[in-house]
DNA sequence: TCGTGACATCGCGATATTACGATTTAGCGC
DNA sequence: GCGCTAAATCGTAATATCGCGATGTCACGA
């Protein structure tokens, strides 16, 4: 379990500095408030469509925002069939709350 | 003691997404690590010139860096004569650390 | 295999950020 | 006052990000 870069810190900090994918990150801390579907969200992660329906945002702009967030490794997408699910990575997001006031 | 609002989250992670600041902040957390000045830098801040010579950036750009970082309210600033001195805001940056996890 | 729905990627214009040199403002010593 | 230095601000070109519609890719069901 090492620390995170450099590198990573920027691009975590970079993904989070923009107030609708902070807001997403957020709002997937409870999957559950998003609207049912086939898998349970709290296991497999938020169905995109749902994300992008609460954000307000076209269906492009919602997949480019979660391909942001999951490059900076802040979410796992989980693919099955035609649906891709995302949930928090909590790891990361506990790294980097421990780098801030240490590396920070 | 209130916490950060959603817009000032964004606005310190903005600042933090770049290397050079992100690196400044870290510098800062041993002000002795500078060159010597008249006022001592652990009490009063790091003078801006000698941010300037370790980011290795023109003095504009420095002085936005700081700006920047200043908005966020991630550094306070104290200016002493032609100096202005730079020193972290641990108050904001400690409150940044909490909200990963609670907020974010 | 053909159509449909879910998602990713492309291409684009609009906007914001970056980093710089030049200029301005202001403090200091003479 | 004058010159010198420190720092902020201005104006700029280059670059990056934003958000969208259009297009491409893939899974599913009829």
């Amino acid at each position: 379990m090492g620390e995170l870069s450099d590198d990573q810190l920027v691009s975590a900090f970079k993904a989070l500095g923009h107030p609708t994918r902070l807001a997403i990150l957020g709002w997937l801390k409870d999957g559950n408030s998003f609207p049912p579907q086939d898998q349970p969200a709290d296991e497999v992660g938020v169905c995109l469509k749902h994300i992008q329906a609460r954000a307000n945002v076209s269906q492009s702009t919602a997949s480019q925002f979660m391909a942001t967030l999951q490059r900076a490794d802040l979410v796992i997408c989980t693919r099955i069939g035609q649906f891709s699910h995302y949930r928090r990575n909590e790891q990361t997001i506990a790294k980097l709350g421990e780098a801030i006031g240490a590396d920070v």
